[in-house]
DNA sequence: TGTTAAACGAGACGGTACGTCGAGTCTTGGA
DNA sequence: TCCAAGACTCGACGTACCGTCTCGTTTAACA
């Protein structure tokens, strides 16, 4: 029946299986959407048995969930010119992009999706992945305070939410497009509130 | 309440039929959630065939649907007061309040889930029911404008989505609350850009 | 004068998939012994779905069952020439002969080997099929009683077990042939130790 | 001057995991019965790994099997009082009550069936097991032909069938009890037939 | 007396089949 | 014509074992 070589034992599970699962688990997502995704239909394009996949993720949730760690960081971590309206400008676009555009912004869609079903996926969404995600949000606002462009009183949670909570509701709520001037219009509303001068 | 109108059949559609399956629909999701809601398990608490059910919804968002729109007009069409900072802040908090913890507020939260994978039910959801929303949202602006408080050539819609995208972000994403405090800066970020002096 | 209400299968259960699957179940039997009958095996060689399957027969073994019921009385009805040992020569023979060649003889030792692991389907076994069986061997020596040629006060149980046990003694544990010359002398020995005269 | 040829093992096979392996299944059979024993289960039972069970045994009837040998000598080797009828009557008796109530009657019973679905196992449990407790059957009989007791042209074969048959007979097909006075009758049967004067 | 090769426990792996759930379709008989 | 009832095919669920394949860890015969 098989002949493939078994790398996991009990030192160690097999990274073969695991990426196989993981990139399975992404492309059923971007071809057939979320019910397509199963966790048979994971198995057989990875060529994986059922169980492995139960052994190590729950549910198909926890699959999405790996699969989309890996690629959030490195998508949406902000630069630094030294200039904050560049700065947000700049966040705000490519957030924008990849929420809309993106394969991981995809399965960050379906996962929030499902997150509303599910109080334990929501928790797990939050503390896992979008606490980390809103670090980085943060970065020109708190690199700007140091500079002294912003005032250091600033309540900053608040202000992100002002910043990206637009563009989060025109992708899951209304599905209206997130061009450019929407992005650069929200940074100057909130440069013009809060920037010195 | 119907909206199709009635041929000549004989008995002609069962409002209590219909009624029964639209509550144990409602009931369902608030006691199990959106995937303890199917159509077997309506079938069965409302007492009546899983035909017919299909004969007159196409599936179980349908039904969730049918139920949900009877209820958001009522809780969210803003007052006018003549001044737009008391209906703005009266709306926005209303609104918070709605999303947050009424029964219709956990119904649009599901289904606004599932339309992240399910793009048809995302445009029905969309054309239905959000335009409608967005209408009433218009309104306190519209009013603004009529009375000379906002520039006529206010984009309306960019000023909508940065007044309640952060409370849908809140709602959809970060989970955190939605204060009085948080929706009133909404409010006066907006305020602070646009109102004529 | 109807009845009441009416409350139960208004539809009946489809005979075609009844008939396919005690089909396949003796195919599979035939072709890949009692290991090679699976519910899901003779579901797809039916063509039927595997819930008919559980809908109507809790176990594979009691698809065989009914398989097998249908094929047993024709087979094993002794003959009445008026004679006792032509009979039971005859019937002894019969016996043999169904246990060691036929197909429901094969399905015969699939269901009994499968009821020493099985107490529950070892008393249907016995119960619904072994039982009629039992009556049918009965009948040549309750003849003979009723001629006269055996005696009144004869243990038929007993003397039957003399009868037919080595017979299924050799096909069941030994697995030695079970020629004419063995069922002859089972009944020599019996007719020797019962018989008047 | 040693050879330097080495051959195989240096640290020899477990004594201690053979034995708790063969205690494992006994334990498992006599509790959950056949479907209750399983690789896994004598495995985690015993304390032993699955492959140690591989290495030595090349399937859980194997096991059985190898648990069953040691038994069935010491219950079944018939008695010597010089007296055909005594050693007889003895001899169904104890055979009847190890087939009913010991244990490894039990896993005769199973193995038995199990022989019914696989030809190689009915004949591994013929050839190294039923041929042995056949030589111990016919013991009495040998010893009685010697004796004069028996005619020498005695068939012992077929008369050890008619003897034994009915037995497991009932053991087997119709679960009847196999009391005292049924074997007496086997024995006093064959005697009437057989023994001189 | 240290080397070394087997047997060992542990357990991950690709698989097959299990028995269950719900989906959506179809047919019947009663009102 | 609508409706309750429910049998049907289909697909996926999550579980239990199968038999195979490494891993390090004993452990006793040999060097």
């Amino acid at each position: 029946m098989k002949s493939t070589t078994h790398r996991g034992n009990r030192h160690g599970r097999s990274e073969e299986a695991r990426q196989a699962v993981l990139e399975a688990a992404d492309d059923l997502l971007a071809e057939r959407g979320f019910a397509g995704v199963t966790i048979e239909g994971i198995a057989a394009r990875a060529g994986v048995a059922k169980q492995t996949i139960y052994r190590w993720w729950p549910s198909k949730v926890d699959v999405l969930l790996e699969a989309f760690t890996e690629d959030m960081a490195e998508h949406l971590t902000p630069q630094d010119t030294g200039d904050l309206g560049t700065d947000i400008r700049a966040h705000l676009a490519t957030l924008a992009e990849f929420l809309t555009t993106s394969d991981p912004g995809a399965v960050f869609r379906a996962l929030t999706g499902q997150a509303q079903h599910d109080p334990q996926l929501a928790a797990r969404l939050r503390d896992d992945h979008l606490s980390h995600q809103r670090d980085r949000d943060r970065l020109p606002l708190q690199r700007a305070i140091e500079r002294g462009e912003l005032p250091a009183g600033l309540d900053v949670e608040t202000a992100l939410d002002h910043l990206v909570g637009p563009i989060y509701y025109r992708v899951l709520v209304t599905g209206a497009p997130v061009p450019r001037t929407f992005t650069d219009d929200l940074a100057a509303a909130f440069l013009h509130r809060h920037q010195h001068q």
